[in-house]
DNA sequence: GCGACTCGATACGCTGCCGTATGGTCTCCG
DNA sequence: CGGAGACCATACGGCAGCGTATCGAGTCGC
């Protein structure tokens, strides 16, 4: 963690921590060399532009959360839904900050870049069919698992949107509401 | 319309298009200057600064939607389950892009600019307000109202975050299916 | 018809960012 | 110990955006 020496994954990860605190438009070459304490002559020694800097952070992230998805979904002894309320806490409330601002950001992305949205186009596919199962081994019939792991999701990105205004005792309680009716318990 | 000398409306309704198509970011006066195909010369005449610009936007934009709400859910004749699927369709699927585009536009900027944060809490409150009525309106009691309306808010705005990717149809028959699980036919 | 006011054009300086060019300082290896 | 290569600093040109200053062209009251 302390090397001396910087190297591709040092830009790409405070690439990313400016990503979720500022967007796209926050990961500038300039100031992330100032983040990491150095000037950019250090940044163009490992990647040729700006654009293989980006390029590399679609990538890492595409893979990265496909991975994440299909291993968080393999239910070793769980069953589908217990598998589903694991995922639905992994993003859930205020655990995990940094993958929600990352997700968040990601998409805002994506809304006015076609290379972005392609990969979030592939991500989602993939968490839509991984979820998608789940609920089909509660029993529900294809159409029905699709449209929960479409509810799900929105669900678990919208509440990210959502402003949590004060009373967090009330989102509390109505976060395990929901949660009863994301996931039903006697299907 | 075609008014030959522009005034505030006509920089603020660019300053709109321009968020919601590129964000917060996409509103600089000078952009805005050649949509309107004159020069900043004229902004600055209108607005002290940038800053006066965001701010009308802002300002604009909370009574505007707090006005919209109020009007939209309240139900002339309706039962409280037409308005809730009216207020759905409002925001659903293709229909109204541009309105979608501002509010998740308005809300990245909400998750980096404390002042925009307020705008969008005091807003989504007075929503979450009125939309939890009419669930209550259904028979439920203010916890599970709460949380319907947490849900329901939650999925209309993770909705336009979840990338639609190819297969049409089924994204339509999925979101008919949602449509039925958040406002329950018989509670 | 004339001054005052409204609205916009032109031109300038400043800052922040990208990308390049070139030189400096380590470390490792033979 | 000496050269090669990895890693970074420094310095530069260029562009885009903000804000200011100043001037020009219409328009309205009187």
């Amino acid at each position: 963690m302390e090397a001396k020496t910087l190297n591709r994954e040092s830009w790409l990860s405070a690439a990313f921590s400016a990503l979720a605190e500022g967007g796209v438009e926050q990961v500038r070459v300039e100031l992330l060399a100032k983040r990491l304490k150095v000037t950019k002559g250090s940044f163009y020694w490992h990647f040729r532009d700006r654009m293989e800097l980006v390029e590399a952070m679609l990538e890492g992230w595409k893979t990265g959360r496909i991975e994440a998805i299909k291993a968080q979904t393999r239910l070793d002894g769980r069953t589908p839904a217990e598998g589903l309320r694991y995922v639905l806490s992994l993003y859930g409330g205020s655990n995990n900050p940094r993958g929600i601002a990352i997700e968040l950001a990601m998409r805002d992305w994506a809304r006015r870049d076609p290379r972005a949205s392609e990969i979030v186009a592939e991500v989602d596919r993939e968490r839509l069919r991984c979820v998608s199962d789940l609920f089909a081994g509660l029993g529900l019939d294809p159409d029905d698992a699709f449209a929960r792991a479409y509810l799900f999701y929105s669900f678990i990105f919208g509440e990210g949107l959502l402003a949590r205004s004060a009373a967090p005792d009330r989102f509390e309680k109505a976060r395990d509401i929901c949660g009863k009716v994301l996931v039903p318990e006697g299907v």
